[in-house]
DNA sequence: CTTTTCGCCTAACGTTCGTTAGAATTATAT
DNA sequence: ATATAATTCTAACGAACGTTAGGCGAAAAG
């Protein structure tokens, strides 16, 4: 038995395959390369190509979201999304691979239908989940939903600079982009 | 002669495949067959895959990016840049694919070193761009470039929205949200 | 001590890929 | 009419792909 679990490292070395050529660029065999360990050693621990592929979006990108969206929200509605977004900056390498890979499917930029469609399940949580928790800081104005979907469309870009784009924002860029947006609330 | 330059068939079949499957997804055999033609026919007017892949990007791609930046602008900023996003709606399916390929090498989701330096280069400009359509219409604040990072970054997910998720977006909601990041601007 | 199970390997299967050789057909020019 | 050039084809090349058959050695179970 090397350092780690050899499932594990061949799950982890996936992703990073996955990740830089896709789907369809990735093959077994580098993937066993990058492992050292021979080609079949893939099909004893995963059926196939596929189900490598599928455990790393619905296995560890969900549990990813789920970290997520579980932080604690402190009383400061500014500071809590400022930290959301910042936190994302010092994620390990391998979550932010995991992370990358998810958006690519939600943009179904790869993956197959399946994959969309519980993709398309989470994105229908995502408006209801911040207005539950911009709901105390909203005035009750006209364009209330605006305003989240509004910070919504923000945070996705933010959170694709900083994951896809593996840029680093500073804390300071990110409060003034979300306090613009959420100028008037508290 | 068919009804159109088989050249230009091959090309717009391509963009459909390399859309749908990605730049590995894709194969000639595929193409040809959807365009009905023979194989080597692709290699008759490209020299290799790449160089489809590329002509794609690097002629299609910003001649249209081009053509969306060079739209006129009127005496109100709101109005342009709600016209802006929302004519992205009834762009024709083959400049909608085209975008959403070219957002696809943007994310460096596909293509390879040599289109994401090109890329590179066209993202320097967008701020700079912005800030001078901007610039008459922001009082000074301490804060300006933050309005111009947070309508950079509102615009990417709202482009994204339509071309790559291929929603509708309704004039009113775009205008609703540039609204509020631009509130206080003129 | 024997037998079964587990982790791992070498070698190969059949398929599909990008690409090309070489020839047939059609259009253009002389 | 004849020569030249532009399109198009059938057929195949070698390489790489996903996947599997079958066996080897060590550990665990009986």
């Amino acid at each position: 038995m090397l350092e780690k679990d050899l499932r594990e490292r061949i799950k982890e070395v996936a992703v990073d395959h996955f990740n830089n050529n896709g789907y369809h660029g990735t093959t077994i065999r580098n993937i066993a390369n990058d492992v050292n360990c021979s080609l079949p050693m893939i099909y004893y621990y995963y059926n196939n190509k596929k189900e490598l592929f599928d455990e790393i979006i619905k296995k560890e990108y969900f549990d990813l979201l789920k970290r997520q969206a579980a932080l604690l929200k402190t009383d400061n509605i500014i500071d809590f999304y400022t930290k959301f977004v910042y936190d994302l900056n010092s994620l390990s390498n391998y979550d932010k691979k995991v992370y990358r890979l998810g958006i690519k499917v939600y943009l179904s930029f790869d993956g197959d239908e399946e994959l969309m469609e519980i993709m398309d399940e989470w994105e229908k949580t995502i408006l209801p989940r911040h207005y539950q928790l911009l709901k105390p800081y909203l005035k009750n104005a006209d364009n209330d939903m605006a305003i989240v979907r509004t910070l919504v469309h923000l945070l996705e870009s933010l959170i694709e600079s900083i994951v896809v784009k593996n840029r680093f924002l500073p804390e300071e860029e990110i409060r003034e982009e979300i306090s613009i947006v959420l100028r008037g609330c508290e």
